[in-house]
DNA sequence: TCTGACAAATCGTCCGATAATTACATCATT
DNA sequence: AATGATGTAATTATCGGACGATTTGTCAGA
């Protein structure tokens, strides 16, 4: 016999059981009860535990690992291990986020512009040698990707996430993964990337690289401006009149 | 009868149904067949059309609903409209994923130092009267919240998203009002907001307010950096030894 | 015209069964 | 003893049907 609920009296809200559940399941998370790597019980236990249904155990569940907090496995000693929600989880929403709403490039181009030389001044400042080598190793990448517009724009966008990643600040990171790949799928335009601009971004690559390298934070946060500013103006530029949704 | 897919040769990847589905109506929505507004069919529609069970069209679109994509109704022409993925849904992941990597404040401190001058600029140079007269009536209230400590904190964070709101730029918005229910977490620290720290930060409003009236862009960003760059610093003072997570 | 009862449409939940997947155990073969 | 094949158990994924709950429209009657 269920509970009805129909004894509301004014505007009540009424949630669902579901969502209720993952709530629950999510403060138990979260409040640090389940870590990373551990197992939350079987779906079947936590039907006999609640008293709920097996879909709704299973919606909360499904909930929880679209927010990135859960994963399930199936098979023998399969069930949903709490994960460590990671960047990429945030960058996916705000991609959602930014082409739902059919945000106009520019407002990506100037958060951009907001981003990233802050987080080149950091990178410079907190870099360990071990990064400094892999982003020579980008740079070097890029270099050889020149004369294959394709790959150099997914070669670029790597290179500027790998700055964000070493300005080791992990939410400057998931929003320049997010931006990157929206910025991406906007500037692909054909007849776009002629030679001169990625000739251009090559040389500002290697001085941002070269102020990383000598830890100059102000260096590296003016030349990252002056390179993001001229690469968006140029794409500005192109994409005139300005009324450019992303995709 | 259920097709065998077990004819797998390689590491080959078997995307659950529901992620199917969901990820083909996802592309259906943001290529704008489905505007919003519109209604996506009938659960048992779209089980008779795709030919899977119900629980897995719903698992799909709930995906959708996390997501922010769509709303489900009940009741009488109820069913799933689409929606207009809003900012609130970015600050959500973004809040999951500040609490669930245990992000330490001084992460979000320095993005907010980054953003935030940027957003005070634009405000000042694309701020519409009506904007303006928006923020004097919240400058108004902070000061009469001045002596309640609670009520001025939630005052702060709306004062500082209007500033990002009229930046006219929804995605600098979409992450001040993340990070900024995030930093009331991590900042609402007893015995914290001394009347000296409230009484500054309320002069350092008002000459902001200042620089937007006069549209002056240069003057709202310097007021701007150094108002967020004295009170991180008094937090991380207060909050010293620097090894503070978000709650 | 207003009101209240009823019907219809739709999502929310439950239940039981079957398929698919995975890890482990066992056993035969070499 | 190592190894490979085969079975077995545990667990999620999916299915199909049923019923409850909620919303909205309709229509008879006051």
């Amino acid at each position: 016999m269920r509970i009805s609920l129909d004894t509301r009296l004014w505007n009540l809200q009424i949630p669902k059981a579901s969502d209720v559940l993952a709530s629950r399941l999510r403060d138990r998370i979260l409040s640090g009860e389940f870590g990373p790597g551990m197992s939350l019980p079987a779906e079947r236990d936590l039907v006999s535990q609640s008293g709920l249904g097996r879909a709704t155990v299973r919606e909360s569940l499904r909930i929880l690992e679209i927010e990135g907090l859960v994963k399930t496995r199936r098979g023998r000693h399969g069930g949903t291990q709490v994960q460590q929600p990671n960047s990429t989880l945030v960058a996916r929403s705000l991609e959602i986020f930014i082409l739902g709403s059919r945000l106009r490039l520019d407002s990506l181009l100037e958060v951009r512009e907001t981003i990233e030389p802050a987080s080149a001044a950091l990178a410079a400042s907190r870099r360990t040698d071990a990064e400094l080598a892999e982003l020579e190793r980008l740079t070097a990448g890029l270099e050889q990707a020149f004369d294959y517009v394709e790959a150099f724009l997914v070669a670029n966008v790597n290179w500027h996430v790998a700055i964000a990643r070493m300005s080791h600040n992990p939410l400057l990171e998931g929003f320049m993964e997010a931006l990157a790949s929206a910025i991406l799928a906007g500037t692909d335009i054909a007849d776009f990337n002629s030679d001169e601009i990625r000739r251009d971004a090559l040389g500002a690559h290697r001085r941002i690289q070269q102020a990383i390298r000598d830890q100059d934070s102000e260096a590296a946060r003016r030349r990252m401006a002056r390179h993001i500013q001229a690469y968006d103006a140029a794409v500005m530029r192109r994409a005139h009149p300005a009324v450019v949704e992303v995709r």
